[in-house]
DNA sequence: ATGAAAGCGCTAACAC
DNA sequence: GTGTTAGCGCTTTCAT
């Protein structure tokens, strides 16, 4: 295995070339205060001349912190992590990061290998902290994590009582505005295409429809309301195709993703229903499936930017030298009206 | 900032409980042969007892490794890293290292800014080597490395003269095969959709075009060939229009991306022409485009999987303690027939 | 303002 | 086989 290249000048080197402590040395590169400025230029020289690089290593080592950050990606479909929805999130997050000294590593921990192996890493302070993506509900790598007293952020949340600190969009309250806005649009008979609802953000999406039809003073009808296997467009398609053949007097859907939201549209049309003239389709996210869509879909946009940025401020603050209690913040959707109702 | 937790055990800690030195604890948690059963088995006790996790800083800077390898993406226009192929080679490379000790660790690197915080991190020691994943001409990231030393593989490369190891797809072979392929089928006007000349895998790909109409002694036309802003699928419209308005004849087209490939068959359709019937449709690369067309294009296929082992190899090699010359090695495409020219 | 010195927790070379 | 010891290169008191 490689190394830190042999002859790689240390602090003393530097330290001997300009004439100086190690100490001095030391501030300079941390930029500490209370440096004649001529000692720092002094340094500063004898640096760039022997092209002087700090050892990391030891720096963890004496400094007890490692000056990155782990963005970890849990998602057993591993085909999921070119999905915008990760995509814009991994932008956010570094872009959060952009103006600190901390690098941000990303890691795929998909197998239990790896999670053993990523925990070591973390456990053994190569991270300061973690952030969180796509945690199924019996991952226990955010309890792991916990337990090893390491601050993390999760986006989103396996359940209603979640142990860690998260950032999670109001799934429920984006789903009750989509709904409230068909209502208000005249639209009476609403299906849902809900996700699998062993996933708490799918139940907090149909939950959102509910309360929607509860304060609207409409019935809920458990026959308006299908459960795909997953989020994918083709379980759009059949859980459309169902609740066609249920209720085809139906006027608007409601679909857990945007990716579903698109299967429902194909199947709509196969049906030879016009939307959204006959039948409205809104769906949750706001990924590039509703992009290419024809019509263009009306969907219920989460914040990523500053979901983004929550996490790394959350996890700074976790950083801190006090230690503060788990957080949970919720960030409000956005209706964006592509096709009127 | 955080730090590894206080109260972790140490090394000592574990030597102590275990009633052993320093070394043999050293000797068991590194599988290190030599050392009694009934001993490994007592430290083992102990370092469960204490939960105890090697501390990875200290272990870098005695040891003079980081088991982690960085694997860097420097795509400017980040949203190409949802890309299949670029999920694809994240993926094979996690396959390739999952039997090892060490930790893949995913970065971006855009602005100026990342380029220095990434380089000091890795010359800091934190990574034993590093992947290089879509670097553009003018990149000067593998440079740097190689000037720190650092074991360094890149995935394609800026130019035909490359100063660094790198594992290259057989563009110029794929691209021949694919129009030898057309002319064996019959078809004699064969369009060339070109990427943007300025990028060394699009003069690749054009070049096999050229070559297999010299073998089979067909003379090239210019006003065949039509260069693309870029590899996308408006692009790919764009020249295909062009095309079709230059030689209404044309009976074939080689595409140098899937994505152009898909949006030089909606403008075919769009001008009323039938695809493969009229007019043949070949893209390079293999990714969901391809897929979601209707018929499905032909493709020529970049070996993914065998790319993402081949640079792990190649790292390893030049990780060894032996410094071993940097080299070149281009793996073979394959043409996939899904609509019979 | 700056130098000296004491670790940080581990690996590896060396003794026994 | 196993204990002992000398660093690895830095940060951080503590003197001065």
């Amino acid at each position: 295995m490689g190394r830190q290249r042999p002859g790689t000048p240390t602090l003393e080197e530097v330290a001997a070339r300009a004439g100086v402590g190690r100490g001095t040395v030391s501030r300079v590169i941390n930029n500490a205060a209370g440096v004649r400025d001529s000692t720092r230029r002094a340094v500063q020289r004898a640096i760039a001349e022997l092209g002087y690089v700090p050892n990391l290593a030891a720096r963890s080592l004496a400094g007890h912190r490692a000056d990155a950050v782990a963005l970890v990606m849990t998602e057993p479909d591993w085909r999921l992590f070119g999905e915008p929805f990760f995509t814009e999130i991994v932008h956010a997050v570094g872009d959060a990061l952009t103006d600190t000294p901390v690098q941000l590593l990303l890691t795929l921990v998909l197998t239990d290998t790896e999670r053993q192996r990523f925990v070591e890493y973390a456990r053994g302070g190569r991270v300061d902290g973690v952030l969180l993506m796509s945690v199924h509900a019996e991952d226990p790598l955010p309890d792991m994590l916990a337990k090893a007293g390491l601050p993390t952020v999760m986006l989103g949340r396996r359940s209603g009582e979640e142990s860690v600190t998260y950032v999670d969009a109001d799934n429920a309250g984006g789903a009750r505005g989509a709904v409230t806005y068909l209502l208000e649009a005249g639209r009476s008979t609403i299906g849902a295409i809900s996700g699998p609802l062993d996933m708490y953000v799918a139940q907090c999406r149909l939950r959102g429809y509910h309360d929607a039809l509860e304060s609207a003073g409409v019935a809920a009808r458990s026959s308006l309301v299908v459960e795909g296997t997953d989020f994918t467009e083709e379980s759009g398609h059949r859980a459309m195709t169902e609740l066609l053949d249920r209720h085809p007097d139906l006027d608007a859907v409601f679909a857990a993703s945007d990716t579903m939201a698109a299967g429902a549209l194909h199947a709509l049309r196969a049906a030879g229903r016009r939307v959204p003239q006959d039948v409205a389709v809104i769906g949750f996210d706001d990924f590039h499936p509703a992009r290419r869509t024809d019509p263009p879909l009306t969907t219920v946009r989460q914040p990523l930017e500053e979901i983004g940025r929550t996490m790394v401020r959350l996890l700074q603050e976790e950083m801190e030298d006090t230690p503060v209690a788990w957080r949970q913040v919720i960030l409000r959707t956005e209706l964006v009206i592509r096709d009127s109702a």
